[in-house]
DNA sequence: CAGAATCCTTATCGATACTG
DNA sequence: CAGTATCGATAAGGATTCTG
């Protein structure tokens, strides 16, 4: 209803409000994507489910220390967000497929961007050479 | 020191082993990355400092209802981190800039191209021609 | 097989008061 | 001006038990 060219807020655009209100943060989908992407097991799942469809209890066995809960969990948050595709075949026992939607698979491009810089950024954060504590020094 | 292309997990490389060890996920920069941008304020801070270095009140007073606790929590993180650099001008009262490094400014390339795909999603989300509901249903 | 339900522990975040 | 310290509320994550 308003008139800019992009009615979402994105906090990177030019046109970004200050002192920024509430709502252009709060609402924000890179905040929102990066907190799912940023939780234990998203990027794994996506991860796994980028080489193709897994059952339930083939992801459950990919990933070492995942509990039931969360793996349900998390796909279930996916699934709510559009990222992964439920097939359930009624067979017996029941077997349950996890895909990619086609979001998903797109999203797959900018966190292989993100992950060639946080990989650069891991090296230098570890590399001894160039390491700068920032932090420490809070010594008691 | 071990011999791999890449001494770092990623997750997403092809060379991924399966039954995915707990150290390759429990160490993934992606993941690290996308936790520190999935917080509530990490973003906003990032787009704000963007714009050209800015002092700790200014901060303070761009940002509507955050508080002094979490603006000191979110940029020592940052600092830590090694993505904006904090420098303090001697003077009296105190004065002190906060920037972003070489490594900050980097980092808002990739934070930009998934933020396309963000408002993309974000639209398809909130688009009721093409909704639906996934989890909903969950009625008591 | 693919989960749901329950309980518990641990982070995260916010409000408030105080300080070199 | 630019923080620190303390407290309480809420959310995320894990272990365990049970089921259509």
């Amino acid at each position: 209803m308003s008139g800019t060219h992009t009615d979402v807020p994105v906090l990177l655009t030019a046109d970004l409000p200050v002192p920024v209100p509430r709502a252009e943060y709060e609402a924000c989908p890179v905040t929102e994507i990066a907190r799912r992407l940023g939780d234990k097991w998203t990027v794994l799942i996506l991860a796994l489910l980028g080489r193709g469809p897994h059952r339930f209890n083939a992801l459950e066995r990919s990933i070492e220390g995942i509990s039931q809960r969360m793996l349900t969990r998390t796909l279930r948050q996916l699934q709510a967000d559009g990222l992964v595709v439920r097939t359930v075949y009624p067979t017996v026992p029941p077997s349950v497929e996890y895909s990619l939607s086609a979001a998903g698979r797109d999203l797959l491009g900018p966190v292989s961007a993100l992950a060639g810089w946080a990989v650069a950024w891991s090296r230098a954060n570890n590399d001894p050479q160039r390491r700068d504590p920032a932090t420490g020094e809070n010594a008691r």
